[in-house]
DNA sequence: TATCTAGTTTAAAATCATTCTAAAGAGCCT
DNA sequence: AGGCTCTTTAGAATGATTTTAAACTAGATA
């Protein structure tokens, strides 16, 4: 049994918020509660905000989106782009991509190994490559 | 020498706008012709109204945003995401993916054939694939 | 444990791309 | 030319996100 175990989960959740250079404040520990547990899943500003309230908690609106933008920086999170009408943050910081309905904006994960890409690009001289973000659009066969 | 060949330029567009199922108002002409005519490049609502001010003519705001959208959705041109700030066109609408720098907001395209997806996932029940988009975010290598 | 300071949070205001509105204008069919 | 519908317009409205300046707190130090 490690060290790990025997934390409470703030505890855990605070040593996770050190170990990514970012203090761990009531508010961020709350949320790295919610949103770093293991679950995969795709929240938004406004859904986590849902989650903090129906937690019986309060962090403002700004806190809120700080705190995504700075567990995407600390690579806790990630962002997935698909729309420009807010943005989307995935749980899942794994290398995978997406399927995207945009009909039902339905934002759907594809397991690691079920896209290859052969032959990638090398990057323009002087850059490397970062990340590959694969989105693949779908749509209902009846629309 | 067909028909097209002897058309005036404006005559030209006119009749892509018609093809595409929009009626070829004077401000639809005046962007197709700006933005349809083969050179491949990215433009944003903001670049588009500056190349409208350059080009000695006015088309208001709402407009350049209408019509970018028609033109989208009529497929001639497409849109990319890499971000949520605003809205990116690309006057290719072959396809083909990018190359995006975070660090100088710099989109550039890859070549048709430099990415090879192979064994692409099957879309969920009841769903076709519409659309692969890949994006591949680069950095500096000194940064 | 009291104190200090830099980093955080807060509510509210500000920003900014984009969409909406209602009225004026323009394709295009007859 | 007349008329009907689709477009354009300027300006207001929207809505996600960021900024602000003041109040607060984590964590280091004495």
């Amino acid at each position: 049994m490690n060290q790990k175990d025997r934390m409470t989960p703030t505890a855990h959740f605070a040593e996770k918020l050190r170990l990514a250079g970012l203090r761990p404040t009531r508010q961020r520990v709350a949320i790295a509660a919610l949103l770093l547990d293991g679950r995969h899943r795709h929240v938004t500003a406004d859904s986590l905000t849902e989650e903090i309230t129906t937690a019986g908690l309060h962090v403002s609106g700004g806190t809120v989106y700080n705190t995504l933008n700075q567990f995407t920086e600390a690579g806790l999170l990630r962002r997935v782009m698909v729309h420009n009408d807010y943005s989307l943050f995935d749980t899942n910081t794994d290398h995978h991509h997406h399927f995207y309905e945009a009909e039902n904006d339905q934002l759907v994960d594809i397991p690691h190994d079920d896209v290859i890409l052969a032959q990638l690009p090398t990057a323009p001289d002087g850059h490397e490559i970062k990340a590959v973000d694969v989105v693949i659009h779908i749509q209902s066969k009846d629309s």
